[in-house]
Formats: C-alpha cells, structure tokens, sequence
DNA sequence: TGTACATCAGTGAACGCGCGTTCACTGATGTAC
DNA sequence: TGTACATCAGTGAACGCGCGTTCACTGATGTAC
C-alpha cells in the first residue's frame, strides 16, 4: 500500500510532532517549545525528529505556519469574503477569538523573532495579508487598500494582543466581541468619510 | 555616608543588574534573558543577584516595569497633553518608534506571558492606559473615552507589532511614521463623524 | 515465489552547555559602647 | 578616639535539570533479480 502521506516506521511522525507540539503549546502556553519535549509527546527518542526538521527552528516554524494556515481557514469560516462592515467586523472577531483560544500558538507565530529567511513561514503571513487587503478593497471600494488593510490589520492585531496579555477586559468572549466590533465599526465611519464617493462635508470643505 | 539608594560593596547592584539585563536584551534580543547572564555582566558572582531579586521571574518584572516607565515619558516627550488628532499621531509615532527602538525591551513588556500578581507590572500597565484615555478624553471630546481609547491603543499597539514583527514596511523611520500618522488620521475622522457634537450628515441623518 | 540487498526511519548513548537555585561562607561596613 | 560586635552584600562550590545536537547503530520496509 502506498499513501501520499508515506507510511513509514511510525506511520508519519512528522505531523505527529506537529501534532505534539500544539498539544505542549495548549498545555503550557509560557514553556519554550522544545525539540526533546516533542520527541517525548510524540513516543519517540529525542533524536527521531532530526529525520523530519533540520533544527529546532525548524520545527517551530512549521507549527508557525500551521498556524498560519489554520487562522486563515478560522476567517474564512467566519465569512468567505466579508464586503460590509459588519462582515469585517465578524472576521475581525473571529482574528481575536482564534488568538485567544489559541495564545501559545498565536504567540509563536507572531511574537516569537522569527527568521525572515523561513519561506514557509513568510509566504503564510503574505498569504494573510492579501486576505485582508482583499476585505479592505471589497468593503471600502474608493480608498487606498494599501494603506486602510495596514490600519486594519493593525487594529484587530492590537486587539488580539491587548487582550491576550490580560490589558483588556476577557471576562466573556461576548464582551471581547463587543469591543472588537465596536472598533471595526469606528474605522469603518472614518473611511467612507474619506472616500471620494461618499466624503462627509467637513472633507470636502477643504476643497 | 548614607544615601536613600544605599552604597554597599558594589554600590548598587539592583540598579546595575537592571542595567546589565538591558544592555543584554539590546545585544541580543532573542536571548532569554538569564538571571546567570545578568550577574555575569554585572561583574558579580552567579548568586550575587539573590540579594536583590527573589527569582528570575522578579528580575524580569523589574525590568518590564522599568519598561513601561521609559514608555510612559517617551510619549510625554513626544507631547506632554496632546489634544488635537495631529498631537495624538505624535504621540503614537513616538510609541512605534520606542518599540522599533528597544525591541527586545518591548517584547519583555508585552510578549512574554506575564504573571498578573506582579504589583510593579500591573501598575505600570494602569498607568499608560490612563495615560491614553486622558489623550483622548482631550482629543475626542463628547466621545466614549473607554471604548475609544480601547480602539486608539489597540490601533498603535498593534502597528507597533506588526513592524516589529516585520510584517510591514519598516525600510526607513520616515515610512514608518507615516504609517501611524495615517492610520491615527483615519480613526480621528471616525470618531468625529460618531460625536454628537460634529457628527458627520451620514450618521445624522439616522435619527 | 524466494532470496539478497539497499534504503533510511528511528534508537540510545554520549557530549558539553547554561540554567535556576541552595548553602555555608567571608569580609567590608556601620554601630554601640 | 578605639575596640568589639552585628549586619548583611557578595562569594564560590555544588546540586540536578533539560536542552540541542553528534554519532554509530539497528532493524523494518521495499525492491531487484
């Protein structure tokens, strides 16, 4: 029997470190993630995994960009292609809830100095920012996506930060919500105010 | 001879381990910062820090919270009572430019999982979000200082991030500010339009 | 169908490392008389 | 002013730990004949 995913000694270890490794990180958010605690999870020795990842890092990139993956499959659950802003708004939530149900993993891919040279792990992210800009461009036709999907990913990120490090209120995830539609919402008025389209008077009075 | 900040053997050790954990982080800012390091660089031996810091973990809180201190007059720098949108953008391009500055620093202060019992931390954390709520309390008058001052620091937070992280154009300081300036112009506009007193036609025309 | 062989995923011992923390100590300082 | 003493900041040896990584190996699998 031949399988894609080949079916070796153990079977395919290494999704099975990766699978280990996010259950350290869902364990113990603060612990470094290390090579020899995967091996352990995994039932393997501590070297098996050299077969699979140069080096630590790269194993911690790979999860990095499994994470990547997964919080794009998160938004794009949460709406397909957002073009209000209350749909921005959902996806904005969804952005922060995946943070906070998932804080070691989102630390990791985002917090931790990350090589730029890792290139599963610079296509992931240029993959969330065309998604974002995509939402920007179809939600605010009229303005300059490049610069609005920057303020935008800005924010939700803040948001998602500021609330992992216990600076916000976390008491209810209806309550994070809240918070986080209201400052889409905020954003939103600015921008049609600044589109030629539909500018407000005190923008047009410049002219 | 006797001085509030007392001069023993070293002199000031606390202050010098401070000041060793900070050189190290600027060295090296994806080193864990290591209490066996800092006594190193102090020029003292491995135990001599137990004098001044219960653990490492209070070592570390110390120089988070010394952290958000330097934070905090940075920006008091920048525009000690900012109150027109221009002013905030100043005050937010001074909070960027503090991140991209002491990186390492910031990842300390906000990254690193921190324990919610450190008094030092918790505090400081307080004080800068008064500190921003009185912004924009001044700024946004008529406006909801809890929940825009929410959306203000997430937005300047997160542009912080995302620079640091790499994420976006950070080729020259000039480029960057102009990135936090825009985005800060485009939230001002937003709240405007949601003021009561200057609300834009569009939200007016609601009632 | 059966045998010989190559491949290579996983093993396990070993390395040298830096770490946090303990402990009994030492020796400079400041104070009481 | 001089001596005895208490304090306590800093020492240095020692502990046990988990780490990343190397290396020669073993043994299951898949393949060629």
């Amino acid at each position: 029997m031949s399988q894609a995913s080949g079916t070796y000694h153990h079977g395919d270890l290494r999704a099975a470190c990766l699978r280990a490794a996010r259950e350290l990180l869902e364990e113990d958010g603060s612990a470094g993630l290390s090579l020899r605690a995967v091996a352990r999870r995994a039932g393997v020795s501590a070297t098996a995994p050299y077969r699979h990842f140069a080096d630590r890092d790269a194993l911690v990139s790979a999860v990095a960009a499994q994470g990547y993956r997964e919080l794009a499959e998160h938004l794009a659950a949460a709406h397909p292609s957002p073009s209000t802003p209350d749909e921005l708004a959902a996806v904005a939530v969804a952005y922060v809830r995946f943070a906070l149900e998932r804080p070691a993993l989102f630390r990791v891919m985002f917090a931790e100095p990350c090589d730029p040279n890792s290139e599963e792990r610079v296509g992931a992210t240029t993959a969330i920012s065309e998604y974002v800009r995509g939402i920007v461009r179809r939600t605010f036709p009229g303005v300059d996506p490049d610069a609005l999907s920057t303020t935008v990913w800005a924010l939700v990120h803040g948001l998602a930060f500021l609330h992992l490090d216990g600076k916000l209120d976390t008491s209810t995830p209806e309550v994070v919500a809240g918070q986080v539609r209201a400052a889409v919402h905020a954003l939103f008025t600015a921008s049609a105010a600044l589109s030629p389209t539909t500018a407000a008077p005190h923008v047009r009075a410049d002219a």
